[in-house]
DNA sequence: CAGTGGTCTAGACCACTGA
DNA sequence: CAGTGGTCTAGACCACTGA
């Protein structure tokens, strides 16, 4: 099939755009314009261009016009994956080990964060997961148990609680924060690595419909661990 | 103004997916079934479904059907600041060291990296960022000459390398990967950190069609840096 | 005011999938 | 075959911006 006209005309600008016909900042063709010059109707045009601003490489402002994005890529496809799909996706084998799973009352500072009273039960699991045998990530989670009740009668050395979590509540909102830092005595010892060697840990927090589920903490033996991804026009 | 009615449609079938009425993989209402149930038009309907597509909560099949989304979030929008704006963006001062800006003869694996030929000129600069007086960023840096033939004759202490290159290459393309680390013996000794001190490190590779632009070693005292984002439904 | 983008309609033809 | 989504047309009315 030959390409749709909105893909040509998508293709088009996005090629004037790589080759700096319209600078960032500089306005582009108006939608009759193209009309004109391509022969489509109003609505393919439109398309292309609304496609082009949901990729972030122009700006529309109603009454004025279109403009070239001022930065290049600003946003990246840092994929959350299930840490057991990303090991088996490798070819790899995974195991996790459970040392914790209870109801714990929570701290000031926990309650704040999961939107409780302070004293209210959560659940608390500690699990490490091995890729091939090698202990991979520690990972320390509390889950609000309004949102998941039957969150601790889970197998988790078959089920990872985000697949599991994801099965409860499919629809996601999280904000996370990554950084580098030294382990805790206790997930040095539970990672079987140095107290001073360096972790990628990823801090998560987990919100359905303003409802905070879960909080995760999510240290990687920095030897072992890196975050790939890739910023794409 | 009253909700368009492309926005309300989209709307209903979001609540409806963060509510459970479709769990994932199953079959979602057809075009045709929301054009009489909601008494619009099909490019009405066909929008708000694209739209959910296109941030990933519905997967479409010609000829089959549309079906709810088996993740939820999977992308997030990290962002790619250039570090002078983020920094003052937070209202802090930023300055910058340059220790090195020359060019050299490419190394085999950095040639192969920029697709160059073994020993082929490439700049390279070596810059340390400051906030507030305070080491936050050690950039180590090889750029290809023939898309910035002027990157030696900036002043790296007034504008950034990102800066500079944006504005030569507007639109990029880049892989990236995430780590913790330990320092080099240089980089510790112009951080001002201890040689165990972990640190954040990022390495990106710049290309701008298929022509790689730039390589970059981006290391970050651990402590004092962190990656912020969020996932989005 | 003329020009811009935002949104919608009521049709149309098509390729595709599965019974 | 009937049903699905992919795409397009030729109009329309509107809100907005800046001269």
């Amino acid at each position: 099939m030959a390409t749709a006209p909105y893909a040509r005309v998508k293709q088009f600008l996005k090629d004037g755009l790589q080759q700096g016909v319209w600078p960032p900042g500089t306005l582009m063709p108006s939608e009759a314009e193209l009309v004109t010059q391509f022969g489509v109707s109003r609505m393919t045009i439109t398309r292309a261009l609304n496609e082009l601003r949901s990729e972030g490489l122009v700006e529309r402002v109603q009454g004025v016009g279109t403009f070239a994005a001022h930065l290049g890529p600003v946003s990246s496809s840092l994929t959350l994956r299930d840490l057991h799909e990303e090991i088996t996706g490798r070819g790899h084998r995974h195991h996790a080990l459970v040392h914790l799973a209870q109801q714990e009352p929570a701290t000031s500072a926990l309650a704040q964060r999961l939107c409780l009273a302070t004293g209210a039960a959560v659940f608390h699991t500690l699990i490490v997961h091995y890729e091939n045998g090698v202990a991979l990530q520690c990972e320390d989670r509390y889950v609000n148990p309004a949102c998941a009740p039957d969150y601790l009668q889970q197998d988790f050395t078959q089920l990872t609680p985000t697949h599991y979590l994801l099965q409860v509540a499919p629809l996601w909102e999280a904000q996370y924060a990554i950084e580098a830092d030294r382990p805790t005595a206790q997930e040095a010892r539970l990672l079987g690595i140095a107290p001073t060697d360096p972790c990628l840990i990823i801090v998560r927090r987990t919100v359905n419909r303003d409802t905070p589920i879960t909080l995760a903490r999510l240290v990687h033996p920095g030897a072992r661990y890196q975050i790939h991804g890739q910023f794409k026009p």
